[in-house]
RNA sequence: GGGCCCGUAGCUCAGCUGGUUAGAGCGCACGGCUGAUAACCGUGAGGUCGAUGGUUCGAGUCCAUCCGGGCCCA
């Protein structure tokens, strides 16, 4: 008689080297070498070379930094779109690409030269060094997306900077110039007149400054008729900070649906909003003054006209605008064009002319009138002396308010107009649909996720002002005209775009900066006004949104293994101003369509309180620590979980969650491959000769596949996610699992009851192992690689392995569904019990019970047709007594727990009846005598 | 200030076109098991559905306002 530890030797327990700690910072750098070593990359391109393409167009992040949290986020989205496309059997090429021109990359590097090595630097050098720091930064954030496991082309990704890149600006400025979308136009922007140079928002530091605070009186030429019948002179009065800008007034702007009075003081009348009288009045020290009983709103003045304040014979306008604030100056807002960006807004919308008598120095011009020759800060006082001797000075004072200053030279800085190269919203060449129209139109016809973000885009693309595309700066691609030195003329046409593409292809936008036009353009190029041939090239370089947006035509139509328009753009939901939109605009201004068929927008990474995270607050958490400490599968299932049509919060305790999500979901795998140690496809069992429970598990098993399958089609990742884990947690760990063990540890190794539940095991393996591979790309390959060689399908790789497909007959299935519905729900109502019994010290594990079940003949009946011994195993339990009866509503069931009558098998620990039936094993249930005989 | 969007248990999510006492898993508390063991099983306690008004026989679900948060503008 054997005794109980040879029994132990006689169990099939589960056996696997898969580890139960998943130590995944120092285990996915296995897996990564391994990818490398198979060329993953290029094999899934291989394994689907017929299929239909699947190109997800990856946006590019800016060069500059390590990655962040949101970065992350994206590109892991993306690479589980990629991944799951793939083993659908889509061919679906990924090229990572990156944005590499630009201000805040032109800023560092001439912030690391410092002031002095930057006198001495040419233009060409700081490109040199430009160049250096993008790809220093291009090769950090690759290593970076590649340990997150991202795959895709980072062997040869695309950059802004590359040539051919590069030219595919110039093809698309090309072609938005001849469908006549392109002008040049002016707009005041920041300038510092020390470093007579353009300055981004970026490089403008705001701190106090002491202004001249004035309010000026411009004296009507017309009249309103409330004032009609006035003796005295009737002006508006003004309130600015900037004297220096009144020569370029032409205008006066109020709020339309204010109130503006008269008031009469010192003999004549002046008009401001009513809301502000009491204010002009302190300022201006009026002791006696009377406010007349008219009323009128803003809207009425509108129209009228005023005598300019600096220039004699000149008039202005009357205009309403939204921008006018009735908290500070008069309620009339003095509006020059050229010196303000509301001012340039207004005026473009009423067709005012933008006078610009400031030159780059900030000295004036004949525009400037008396002050011609004086540079902006020296003309102020002297423009409010001229004031006040021209009596129109209302008051003057000093205030101390925040100013914009030039992060370089620490001067203010002005606005001021300057010549700029705009896209038409509106406007085309005859035949040719404006821009706007085209884009609406393609918006329409391309699938949003989530749906509202078609709202936000067509609002965005409805209202936005014509697109600025040139920028005052050395890094990036220069807008491809010429202008006559002769006469000033602008010079683009085919010819020369063409030679400028050619030129870009070859050598690159760098040579711009360094040859003459002479000596790439082509023989007999002239100016169109004056006939010159002395050309001149355009100093201005386009807007990076510009360039960013035409990797539709420089990666989509330039490499071979991709094609335009891509089925998807998926970005951060702030690419609706960017990204998106400059794809789209240039999309549709060359070609008249989209881009992209389909765009998916994400929100914004915030933390466990949904704050955005910012150092000042110290809620930062970097996907690199995150990487080092959990892993990246961690951060792949957290950005799995997360439903990301709102902003996705993570914080420690979310990444715990995920955490203990993930170690669920790994024991799982990891019981699976533990009792498949013994197994082959070979011994695999027919579905009819298969336990009807293992019939039902299948099915369970392709309701998840089907489920998993939807969640990805539409787009619902947390959903593949929430699936796959419950399908775990419920259906596998809590019930199947748990019921098989008995089965899988003390059957015969061999018999058809064990290999019917490993078929089905095997089953779960593989097509689970596929279900999880897009997103826990690391484990899921960990895992295929303890898989035995016969159940691989010949796949080196799971992401090459192809999309689980599990077959049941439908009708069967849903008898199946049925019946266990009822089995399940008086499993619950079993457990319950059972849990009072033990609290009551009835009973210790649930094999100790002896259960009746009373129930509705119904359920009784589908019950007793499982089978006595499959049904005590399901409710794992030693007996079921079944009894005819109606349990107290709701509960399908009542149940009654006794205690079991049988003895302990030493073998397999169930409470038995019939133990000592073979003479040779005395101990032992007839179950284990058998099993262990042989 | 404007446009778009979000706010259901400690966490992540379900709650379809408004209709019984708002669900799940995790976490937590308590218990079981010790042949998935730095695992596994069970029971239980947790929610004024951001707030306030309104429409309705009836609202987490519709409307308004407010509060909090995000992106993009100004």
């Amino acid at each position: 008689m054997a005794d109980k530890a040879d029994y132990k030797a006689t169990m099939n327990l589960p056996v696997t080297d898969f580890p139960m700690r998943a130590n995944l910072s120092v285990r996915e750098p296995d897996q990564l070498e391994f990818w490398e070593r198979i060329g993953v990359y290029q094999r899934s391109l291989e394994v689907n070379a017929g299929g239909e393409l699947f190109i997800l167009h990856d946006g590019p992040p800016y060069a500059n930094g390590h990655i962040h949290m949101g970065t992350a986020f994206n590109k892991v989205f993306k690479d589980l779109i990629v991944k799951y496309k793939t083993m659908r059997g889509y061919l679906a090429p990924y090229v990572p690409g990156w944005d590499c021109h630009g201000q805040p990359i032109e800023h560092q590097v001439e912030k690391n030269l410092g002031p002095e090595k930057m006198k001495t630097t040419t233009q060409a050098e700081l490109r040199a060094l430009c160049r250096d720091y993008a790809m220093k930064f291009v090769g950090v954030q690759a290593d970076e997306f590649k340990r997150l496991g991202v795959r895709g082309d980072f062997e040869d990704p695309y950059l802004t900077l590359n040539h051919a890149y590069e030219a595919g600006n110039v093809r698309i400025f090309k072609a938005m110039f001849d469908r006549g979308m392109i002008y040049k136009g002016a707009k005041p922007i920041h300038w510092c007149v020390r470093c007579k140079t353009a300055l981004a928002e970026a490089e403008i530091e705001y701190s106090d400054e002491t202004s001249d605070s004035i309010y000026v009186k411009f004296e009507f030429t017309s009249r309103h008729e409330l004032f009609s019948h006035l003796s005295e002179a009737v002006s508006i009065v003004i309130w600015t900070t900037t004297p220096w800008t009144l020569p370029a007034n032409v205008a006066v702007t109020l709020a339309g649906a204010a109130d503006y009075v008269g008031v009469r003081v010192g003999g004549e009348v002046l008009v401001m909003a009513e809301a502000l009288v009491t204010a002009v009045a302190a300022a201006a020290g009026w002791s006696d003054y009377e406010v007349l009983p008219q009323r009128v709103k803003g809207a009425e003045l509108a129209g009228l006209h005023y005598r300019q304040p600096i220039h004699a014979g000149v008039e202005g306008v009357i205009i309403t605008g939204d921008h006018v604030e009735l908290t500070t100056g008069s309620g009339a807002v003095h509006t020059a064009p050229g010196h303000g960006e509301d001012d340039y807004l207004v005026g473009r919308a009423f067709g005012l002319p933008m006078p610009m008598p400031v030159d780059d120095e900030g000295r004036f011009d004949v525009g400037g009138g008396p002050f011609a020759g004086l540079q902006v800060w020296e003309a102020n006082p002297v423009i409010v002396e001229w004031l006040r001797e021209q009596g129109s000075l209302v008051a003057a004072a000093k205030i101390s308010h925040s100013y914009p200053h030039c992060w370089r030279c620490k001067r203010p800085v002005i606005f001021r107009a300057t010549e700029q190269w705009f896209v038409s919203m509106d406007h085309a060449a005859p035949g040719v649909r404006p821009l706007r129209e085209g884009a609406m139109d393609a918006i329409g016809r391309v699938e949003w996720i989530p749906g509202w973000a078609i709202n936000r885009m067509s609002a965005m693309v409805g209202d936005r002002p014509d697109w600025c595309i040139s920028r005052q700066r050395a890094w990036g691609v220069p807008i491809p005209v010429f202008s006559c030195v002769k006469c000033g003329e602008t010079i683009a046409n085919d010819t020369t775009f063409d030679a400028v593409i050619e030129l870009f292809e070859r050598e690159g936008a760098d040579a711009w900066f360094i040859k003459a036009p002479a000596e790439y353009l082509p023989e007999g190029v002239a100016c169109p006004r004056c006939g010159g041939t002395d050309l001149r090239a355009e100093d201005d370089i386009l807007d990076v949104w510009f360039e960013s947006g035409v990797s539709h035509t420089s990666v989509l139509d330039a490499r071979p293994e991709l094609r335009r328009p891509a089925e998807l753009y998926l970005e951060g939901s702030d690419q609706h101003r960017g990204w998106f939109q400059s794809g789209l605009l240039t999309s549709v201004g060359a070609y008249d369509e989209a881009p992209f068929k389909a765009v998916l927008t994400h929100g914004f990474i915030v933390d466990g309180d949904g704050r955005k995270m910012s150092k000042s607050l110290g809620n930062v958490i970097s996907p690199i620590d995150v990487v080092a400490k959990s892993g990246a599968d961690i951060i792949r299932l957290w950005a799995c979980s997360a439903d990301y049509g709102q902003d996705i919060s993570v914080s420690d305790e979310i990444l715990d969650r995920t955490s203990e999500a993930y170690r669920r979901i790994r024991n799982t795998f990891r019981f699976l491959l533990s009792n498949l140690h013994d197994y082959t496809p070979a011994d695999a069992v027919a579905w009819d000769d298969m336990l009807e429970l293992d019939r039902y598990a299948m099915v369970t098993l392709a309701d998840l596949v089907e489920k998993v399958s939807k969640a990805y089609d539409e787009w619902r990742f947390h959903m593949v996610y929430r699936s796959i884990y419950d399908y775990c947690v419920t259906d596998l760990s809590s019930f199947y699992l748990d019921v098989l063990k008995d089965r899988l540890y003390a059957d015969a190794a061999t018999g058809r009851e064990r290999r019917s539940a490993q078929t089905v095991l095997a089953a779960m393996l593989s097509a689970m192992v596929r279900l999880v591979a897009p997103v826990l790309t690391f484990t899921s390959e960990e895992i295929w690689r303890f898989m035995p060689e016969s159940m691989r399908d010949g796949a080196e790789s799971v992401q090459l392995a192809g999309w689980p497909v599990v077959a049941v007959d439908e009708a069967e299935a849903t008898r199946l569904r049925d019946a266990y519905a009822v089995v399940l729900a008086v499993k619950d109502e079993v457990t319950r019990a059972l849990e009072f019994a033990r609290a009551e010290g009835l009973i210790g594990k649930s094999q100790e019970a002896k259960v009746l079940v009373s129930a509705p003949a119904s359920a009784v009946s589908i019950l007793r047709d499982r089978g006595a011994r499959a049904l005590s195993d399901m409710l794992m339990v030693s007996e079921v007594e079944l009894v005819e009866g109606q349990p107290v509503s709701p509960a399908p069931a009542s149940v009654e727990v006794l205690v079991a009558d049988g003895v302990k098998c030493p073998r397999c620990w169930n409470l038995r009846s019939d133990i000592g039936g073979d003479p040779a094993y005395p101990d032992l249930c007839s179950r284990c005598a058998t099993v262990v005989t042989g």
